[in-house]
DNA sequence: CGTCACATTGATGCCTCTCAAAGCTTGTGG
DNA sequence: CCACAAGCTTTGAGAGGCATCAATGTGACG
């Protein structure tokens, strides 16, 4: 964001940047660090609705909305910087072609999310697991889950428990290799 | 949209105005009738994204993308006004204010997949039920789904059995009482 | 070396999916 | 006006799988 002026701020692992119905302050890039959007079920699970990681920019929805919808949690040590909402509206308007990237930005956030929508509306773990490794893994197949497993379970809406027993599952059958962190889908 | 060349079209109950990987061919904006946007997931069912009602536009996120992510499936007959896509990008960059509200109609569309996650997020049918129509419903606690009870089901993301079932169990437990079409929500 | 969180496996129960069957509603054609 | 067909609505029975609770192993970090 070329000559936007923009204060920076540290995150400890675990902390909230912000929390749903706190009064929008601007929007955010990561620097350093994860930091997750989660929504709160009436049942206080947590749902995750997406992950930032650095250099990325995040909550940009909130500039049309008076208040947050999610909660902010760091999921490591992050820095974060900080673009005032106002001096942000004015520069997004004064400069179309800055306004047409955002927009294009909140057309990915959509595709995002509808992807996620997809995947969770697969009941069967593994089925589920199977899923996201197809649509997130590089050329030859390989994927690892930015952070714990427990992490990724509630990425993909399933209990730690439930994630273990099917890439045990996926892994016996074959489907998949795992070497530490790295996952390997193994394709027919 | 003020001056904007644009074509109108029918579409019968069922049928696809596009579908998924098809090249896109602009957006559009259901002026009667209901049109839903699905994804299939690889097991074959299918996901519904969003639906649009009359005076609703849709398929906003296809101007940055070549091809469709989606299935779009008229649930009623239909007329369509299409907005070419050239056209239209020309027409967004050369009016700010035009841009920035088509933005914002994004920014919603975000908020309303994320409300969708957390409500698939619930497992127990009648507590999904429940957040479905505690979200939904006016001031009254009153709500009437807009089609079929079984493209309701669909949208909740459960078999029609369990949603009959659910309604049923809420009933007989007082939490919702019914009246042909109409629920009530007994708010407690 | 002790603590704490993650990773993994086991046993149990509940709930949704699936398959099946029967009322009910709507529209169509004779 | 009636008979039939087709699709929605509703209820039943059974099974499979994920959540839950529980216990143990393992790794990182002070």
């Amino acid at each position: 964001m070329g000559g936007l002026a923009a204060t920076t701020l540290r995150l400890a692992a675990g902390a909230a940047l912000f929390r749903q119905g706190a009064r929008t302050l601007g929007l955010f890039r990561v620097l350093s660090g994860r930091v997750r959007l989660v929504r709160l079920t009436p049942g206080g699970t947590e749902v995750p609705m997406h992950t930032a990681v650095a250099g990325e920019l995040f909550a940009e929805a909130s500039i049309f909305s008076a208040h947050y919808h999610c909660d902010a949690i760091a999921l490591q040590d992050c820095e974060i910087l900080v673009y005032p909402k106002a001096e942000l509206t004015r520069h997004l308007l004064e400069k179309p072609e800055m306004l047409w990237a955002f927009t294009a930005e909140m057309a990915r956030r959509t595709q995002d999310l509808r992807t996620r929508l997809e995947v969770r509306q697969i009941r069967a773990a593994p089925d589920r697991v199977l899923q996201f490794l197809r649509l997130r893994c590089d050329a030859d197949g390989n994927w690892s889950p930015p952070g714990t497993l427990k992490q990724w379970a509630q990425e993909l809406g399933l209990t730690h428990e439930a994630l273990y027993r099917a890439l045990a599952t996926l892994e016996r059958e074959g489907k998949i290799q795992r070497a530490d962190r790295l996952l390997r889908l193994v394709t027919p």
